[in-house]
DNA sequence: TTAATTTTTTAGATTTGTCTAAAATATTTT
DNA sequence: AAAATATTTTAGACAAATCTAAAAAATTAA
């Protein structure tokens, strides 16, 4: 099955929409994809043609198995260049405030950037790509990296608060937005995809002592602490 | 000035191919880039009228200054595409057999690779990269890479009984393809862009004792030496 | 349950890069 | 220098991905 660029964009951005939606509608993809209906429409065409998604005129459309295997095998592409792109030539495309309201924006603009790189597509490279990561589960912006099956790597999401002692987790989303939040994570250099570990809790006051990479040991608030969530692998 | 990724597999080609002729013609571009010449003929149309090159119907072409510049662009991307491809990932597309005849055809084989990389242009994650890689002045396959100002380094090629002591050297062709030639290179694990070193000379018979990067020293006789040239920078 | 509105699709154009076959121009041979 | 041959260009077509404007279908509201 040989993808054009814009089939395997078409591809992605429907999988990351059905997520959220049982049925996909063509205006929500036009959206997505900055593009017009009808071009969505004449693309829904073409990839029921090519068997990767189920679709009535008229009454929104889904990728089926062979969709879906498609989209992770492009997805884990996206997501190992990423991760080369930040981890490895130092670009830093999210700043982690505005995650919340920007998360699809992030989604679709790191995908841009990957896409450049995408069509680097043969088996073998991303294999090596792979490897030379140190097979990396989760990508800078905390979104998981699926294997070369194209299985979906099970992350347990826990507020840092519930992590227990010198258990390693990546600091996987924040859910308070507000600059003072903000300001506490730059503080620390806490980003998403950061990897954190709790070396001591105290009781008196529920704050901790975690440790970051490369960082020297800090003290968290409780409060801040209930905020931040990892993943714990 | 954008270009698509056909219009600069055009401006890269003609650059390779108008080192050796004065003019290119349409032809060979043709059979370079395995396409009918009719193609090549619309093609040159457009990119005269985007100012990259002199074309006078039926009197073949040439790149101009602009084109040229555009050109090293290109090529110091791919280059430092397939510099990364080769020492981070570890993949090796070169045989150093064959490498006298095919030259060309490796010249577009690699191309043809980093040309799926190519399209991250973004100046940015090139220049990123360049740092990454540590500055890289010839690709695997001995071929200079321009830096960012898009002038090519020059590299002074001389054979491996005349580089002088303790010089750090890259090999950068052997000029004799026979398969016992091949063995013995193969033997040392020398390779176009080996980097590597002379650490002594035996007057006796003329052989030298080199010195290659993650292998034991080694001798080579003064005839096998005398095949071999490197860069000396 | 009609009418108004929204969503989706069709029809027809456009752009880019390609092709083949035929015509135009150059070059070589006799 | 005419004829034969080779090279290059034109003309016209095609496929992919897109667009706009209009038509069709579905949904919502009165």
């Amino acid at each position: 099955m040989k993808l054009s660029q814009s089939e395997e964009n078409y591809i992605k951005s429907i999988y990351i929409l059905q997520k959220k939606t049982e049925k996909v509608n063509t205006n929500s993809l036009a959206a997505f994809l900055n593009t017009s209906a009808a071009s969505v429409t004449d693309m829904m065409k073409k990839l029921k043609s090519k068997k990767l998604l189920e679709y009535k005129r008229y009454h929104g459309f889904r990728l089926n198995e062979e969709g879906i295997r498609q989209a992770l095998k492009i997805i884990r592409r996206h997501r190992l260049w990423e991760y080369f792109l930040v981890s490895k030539l130092g670009m830093e495309w999210e700043k982690v405030h505005d995650v919340a309201e920007e998360l699809e924006e992030l989604e679709k603009n790191s995908a841009q950037l990957a896409e450049e790189l995408e069509h680097v597509s043969s088996a073998e490279l991303i294999e090596k790509m792979d490897k030379y990561l140190g097979y990396p589960s989760i990508d800078p912006h905390g979104d998981p990296i699926p294997d070369e099956k194209g299985v979906m790597p099970v992350m347990h999401q826990i507020s840092l608060k519930e992590l227990d002692l010198k258990r390693n987790a990546i600091v996987s989303s924040v859910s308070n937005q507000t600059p003072q939040m903000m300001e506490i994570l730059n503080h620390h250099g806490i980003k998403i995809g950061t990897p954190i570990k709790v070396l001591q809790s105290f009781l008196f006051d529920g704050s901790i002592k975690v440790k970051i990479a490369r960082q020297p040991d800090c003290i968290i608030s409780s409060l801040a602490a209930q905020n931040i969530f990892v993943y714990d692998s």
